[in-house]
DNA sequence: ACAATATTTTAGCGATGGCTAAACTCGGTA
DNA sequence: TACCGAGTTTAGCCATCGCTAAAATATTGT
């Protein structure tokens, strides 16, 4: 299992990703949020990731300066242009992970906890395999039905 | 504060895991260098992980406090038995992912990098999902060959 | 309109993990 | 032995993400 050479640099990726995580994870709660109620607050984004609304007031205040988010003053929340297109990006790929842990036979629950956490260090490669196996899984679906 | 049972109890888990995960590469890498060279040293570390030797003396510091490495002053580092108990899980889970990324058609560098940022969401349950999958890949293998 | 309530903002704390610069220790060698 | 270089430690800076307490603003109901 070698893959001596580049011990360093995978690591340097992983750490690298800690900071977008969080932009992914809070783009994608507002988005869905906006979908589902018309208007995301704050304090809806706190219930969501059961963190002080404090600590979400900072974080959207460096995503607004990112230019993922914009914000008024006392008002609710709505995404840029960016910061749609990185929400849309991000269910898509968060829904592959999950459909293709639920079609490994893992159950709902897991398969939820572990979606988020794995979905942030899914490369576009392994993501296709993902979608490869989601297909072959239904083809054979379809077989045996 | 409640966390109504529902959307914040994934992330509250992906959240904590991030203390947990430093740890986890930390005692992993230092096992692995530990049994390719014998000793391990911080500048080992630093440049395994590509960082400061300084980031990894206070991040080593903490470990010892943790009681995963011991430590004496300007000597090599070693692991305790907790350490190794957790690098050894560590590494068997690593070399899972790996496998199983491989086995879905990834390529090696890309399933290293992914694996990396994977491993430490990967619960038991999914881990177990995964080895199910390797050992049908074979089995198919077998046949096919 | 005004008071009570809900929400956001600011101020300031801690932990973790980045960094550079500079002091310190250890080992090998002139 | 005395020194020099490799490696470690300390000091001190920054950013991110947690928190509580308290101030400011918006909203709602009487």
């Amino acid at each position: 299992m070698a893959k001596e050479l580049s011990n360093s640099e995978p690591h340097r990726r992983t750490r690298k990703d800690h900071a977008t995580e969080t932009a992914e994870d809070y783009v994608e709660a507002i988005a869905e949020i906006l979908g589902r109620q018309g208007i995301c607050r704050l304090k809806d984004l706190a219930e969501r990731f059961a963190v002080s609304h404090v600590t979400v007031h900072r974080i959207v205040e460096r995503l607004t300066n990112e230019g993922l988010i914009s914000t008024e003053p006392y008002q609710p929340l709505t995404l840029t242009a960016a910061g749609s297109t990185l929400a849309e990006r991000c269910r898509q790929r968060h829904e592959i992970v999950y459909r293709f842990l639920i079609a490994l036979g893992v159950d709902q629950d897991t398969a939820a906890v572990d979606a988020e956490g794995i979905e942030h260090h899914v490369s576009p490669q392994t993501l296709r395999r993902f979608e490869d196996f989601l297909s072959k899984f239904r083809s054979e679906d379809d077989t045996e039905a």
